[in-house]
DNA sequence: CTGAAAGCGCTTACAG
DNA sequence: CTGAAAGCGCTTACAG
């Protein structure tokens, strides 16, 4: 490999200088600059990022850590229904991130990994950063994380310290909006078929949806919320036995689109038709949305503002040592109303 | 952070030994192995990765290339449905790597990237070696790699050099057996939806048919194949172009089982059932064959197999510098029937 | 504006 | 079996 060692030598400068050039820094000459650029180019220079690594203390890299788990695999679960959203989600990040030149890296984790573990991982890597995505409320990730100094972002869980922040939609007003749009409708029995309770969308979502109510002096009946899990088919299963009880709901409010995918079948294997019988909404607006039957009423969750707002967070914190405890990023949900939903056929 | 220094000293050693026990050398004293161990627990020591990396030349990083893509991002695609398997795979080779500590890595990949500058880039990381996933046959890091001395798999691509190899499954003979198996239940008249004929899976999955056809002294009629893509919505349109043109076949084979879904929505909206009016057939094998209606008759890919054993070929190539050129992995692929086919009704 | 020297945290011949 | 020294390829005070 070239070194900078060599490009020194060919411009006839020292290493320092060379190095200078490379990280923009002023005070050099128009000519040194000059000819050490030759040089670089001559050779085909590229500085050792490990050795700089080294030195600075500090790699151009930022971890990626994903979903709830327990065996420290990453892409393992990405293919599962629950998670087509953040795999949206993802290409945004991966788009900042890689737009600034950093590398994205799935540490490989062992198994006994206590909270201390995973950060000392993280630190023996020289991480500049971490992006942690969709973990679950426990997790030991976390814990570690917001109390060591490697600048961290959690996506849609909560995580805050000197150096950590979050970031999520506003699950509440999404939640709400979709109610208030059921309600106008004339909806007044509205089951929810929700994916869990414990993480902070789902808690935020049934949060919303009971805000809306309640405004419009109704209260949630317990015996139609079902709390599945995120999954197809968990929502599939969860409105089959919803049906099997009763079936005396005009609407029905699926925790995720991919979830109301599931609600749909569900509904079409008991004769059921959608807007006409039963109106459905979603939750996320991914590109599926369009190719159900019918196109789904859902919430959009901007993808854009989640991935680069969080990579932008980071880098502030990465690149400001001496940062003040950085605050939370809501962004903001909409409403799109499809052809899943309609008026209550009297 | 933790140093081997600091280790040395509480352990009352040098600096060489405390590497020398990590490193699990051969010839040191019980007495001093036993207190370095003591030390490093006490201390809670790790030693720095990207230090290691610098003196051995070498990090313990694997880089992960996928798909073609003229951007450089690497987890942008991974949602398509084009790329349903691959999502699998992945998990598997996530797996295989993290089992023996490695670390992945995405790269993140200027726009201008010649195969030099691609090189280089894994050059500077210092990473051991580079599995590529479902490049395109022109793919300009292929060119770089097989020739570079950096360990690299393909897989569904063919890449081959001193340092390079490729794995894949046996197409030929999956789509030989499923094209068998149609004409074994009296079709004579079969459709093929398939991806594309440039790509490696496209095209001996073409030619396995063709062998097929051929054994059966059958030829394949041009009017009845459409290379329309791999994503689900190619095959879809693909197929309501096909139907709308001449609906003269009893059979269809698609490229893959996320095009089968595609194609059997088209049929539906054709009013043409499965299988009593049309069998259909994928490939691939993913979990969503079996939530089909019907349940799809496929041809399995071996992904643990592919998986695992793409990772021990890098690692190979990694762990044995001088080794010989490696042979390429050709893993079998067997027939799954399930409900989508069925013999000719007269 | 430029360079010699020290140092980042490790490993590895080389001596003993 | 053990350690002092050199070195991996950079950057960064410190002098000038």
């Amino acid at each position: 490999m070239v070194t900078s060692k060599q490009v020194a030598r060919v411009a006839g400068v020292s290493r320092t200088t060379v190095s200078r050039v490379l990280n923009g820094s002023t005070r050099i000459s128009p000519e040194m600059r000059q000819r050490v650029h030759e040089a670089i180019v001559t050779l085909g220079y590229e500085p050792d990022v490990v050795a700089q690594s080294l030195v600075r203390q500090r790699s151009r890299v930022i971890a990626l850590g994903l979903f709830p788990q327990e065996v420290g695999l990453s892409l393992s679960e990405l293919g599962q229904t629950r998670h087509y959203f953040y795999l949206d989600l993802l290409k945004h990040i991966e788009q900042s991130v890689t737009s600034v030149y950093y590398d994205l890296l799935m540490p490989s984790r062992p198994q006994n990994s206590s909270p201390e573990h995973y950060i000392r991982s993280l630190r023996t890597r020289r991480v500049a950063g971490s992006i942690m995505l969709g973990l679950g409320p426990g997790d030991s990730r976390t814990q570690g994380l917001i109390q060591a100094d490697i600048p961290s972002v959690f996506i849609d869980s909560m995580g805050q310290g000197k150096r950590a922040t979050y970031v999520k939609s506003d699950n509440v007003d999404g939640a709400r909006q979709i109610t208030e749009h059921l309600l106008s409708l004339g909806h007044r029995r509205i089951a929810f078929v929700i994916g869990q309770t414990i993480d902070l969308p789902g808690m935020e979502r049934l949060f919303g949806a009971q805000h809306a109510l309640a405004r419009a002096g109704l209260t949630m009946d317990p015996a139609l919320v079902r709390a599945s899990g995120w999954d197809t088919d968990d929502a599939y299963e969860a409105t089959r036995t919803l049906l099997s009880e009763q079936r005396d709901f005009t609407a029905l409010v699926a925790g995720s689109d991919l979830m109301a995918i599931g609600t749909l079948r569900a509904l079409y294997e008991h004769d059921l038709r959608v807007p006409d019988d039963i109106s459905v909404t979603g939750f996320d607006d991914v590109d599926l949305c369009r190719y159900t039957y019918p196109p789904l009423t859902t919430v959009r969750q901007d993808r854009i503002a989640m991935g680069q707002g969080a990579v932008q967070l980071l880098l502030s914190m990465i690149d400001d040592e001496s940062a003040t405890e950085p605050s939370p990023l809501v962004v903001p949900t909409r409403l799109v109303v499809r052809h899943s939903t309609g008026p209550v056929l009297a």
